[in-house]
DNA sequence: CTGTAGTTTCAGAAAATACTGAAATATCCG
DNA sequence: CGGATATTTCAGTATTTTCTGAAACTACAG
């Protein structure tokens, strides 16, 4: 490998989480890659500049573009495909969020639901089965507010985020406001 | 394995999805275990539910318990260690998520900071600097909103979920109010 | 149709990870 | 302390995953 000081420890630092991200060295290595290159990179350019062989980029590349955190685009006067990371990283974010559930958390959800719907044949079994509804809910709340809030522009996602947990002050209000609707005696707020 | 039909397949589902979530199998099917078993259960018992080998199992467990997703126990009139799952899945969900930013997040964070600091030494450093501190800025703002917002009760937590992105209305009302704090002339909001 | 440049597939080698049984260690009790 | 029970460590083995080079495939230009 032969890159600038700094991209070459951000390439090496992303091999090396690769495996907690549940992708390996080398897709972790290209996509950082790519991710800080000025300009798209072909399968040659990848290759040059991990050392890695020409058929596990070929691979990594495929996974990534699996996972839609690479875009393949066309360069001029070239007939090989070059290859991107989305620019925007709150898009990137998104994809990421999206790839991940799909993968982390949908199969799960589907057992739980399939195994709910099963008589439990023992105690045993109907205690398992709480649990299992337990987790279930859990998990349909958070997919649905994730549901929710992924359709938000990120203008307003930002500000949700800035604001923090103080949006809790607003549910105070919101009780308040309820409370005047029913005709109790308003006063200011 | 050895065990009643719901608990089993519910079991081999988390062994299978252990390799997503970056666990293996063994240590997915000893959580999943404990999870719905309506007692803490010794080493012994897990090595019997799964029929894995003694070691596999104290070896799981110890990771499970660094992971802070199983819990000691002890039991009456018996010497040998027992172990749980924490009881509310708000907490699990809330250990879980520490964990994870820990090891998938926080490293890559300090090595951005790290990175940042350096002075780029060409022209391509200087652009890989920027992408860094894109990415920095966004992994901040996140970890900012978390850090916010895991203080949160659970009771709140829920209610927050509850309103997805109907939150955003909130913001608008915010402008408003500043607005009216700013001396222009008031009126039922 | 043929040659060329580019890409993907795939079988096996290499590396990493998980698992086991035996031995070592620790803990408790009398 | 000595013996019994429980747990952990560890070296070796098995399994899984990753990586490579060679071959197969594809698309295009002449």
């Amino acid at each position: 490998m032969d890159l600038p000081p700094l991209a070459q420890q951000f390439v090496l630092h992303f091999g090396e989480m690769g495996s907690r991200w549940g992708i390996n060295r080398t897709v972790g290595q290209i996509y950082a890659l790519l991710y800080i290159s000025p300009r798209p990179l072909c399968a040659d350019d990848v290759v040059e500049a991990l050392g890695v062989s020409r058929s596990n980029v070929s691979m990594g590349l495929r996974e990534l573009q699996g996972w839609n955190l690479v875009v393949p685009r066309h360069v001029a006067d070239d007939r090989r495909d070059h290859f991107t990371t989305p620019g925007d990283v709150w898009q990137i974010l998104r994809t990421l969020a999206e790839e991940r559930k799909k993968r982390e958390v949908d199969p799960t959800l589907s057992v739980l639901r399939e195994l709910l719907m099963q008589t439990p044949g023992s105690d045993e079994d109907r205690f398992a089965q709480a649990r299992m509804a337990e987790m279930h809910g859990l998990i349909e709340q958070l997919t649905t507010w994730y549901d929710d809030i992924r359709r938000l522009e990120t203008e307003r996602l930002v500000s949700l985020l800035a604001m923090g947990a103080r949006v809790t002050k607003f549910l105070d209000i919101k009780d308040k406001v309820v409370t005047f609707g029913r005709g109790r005696s308003p006063r200011k707020a």
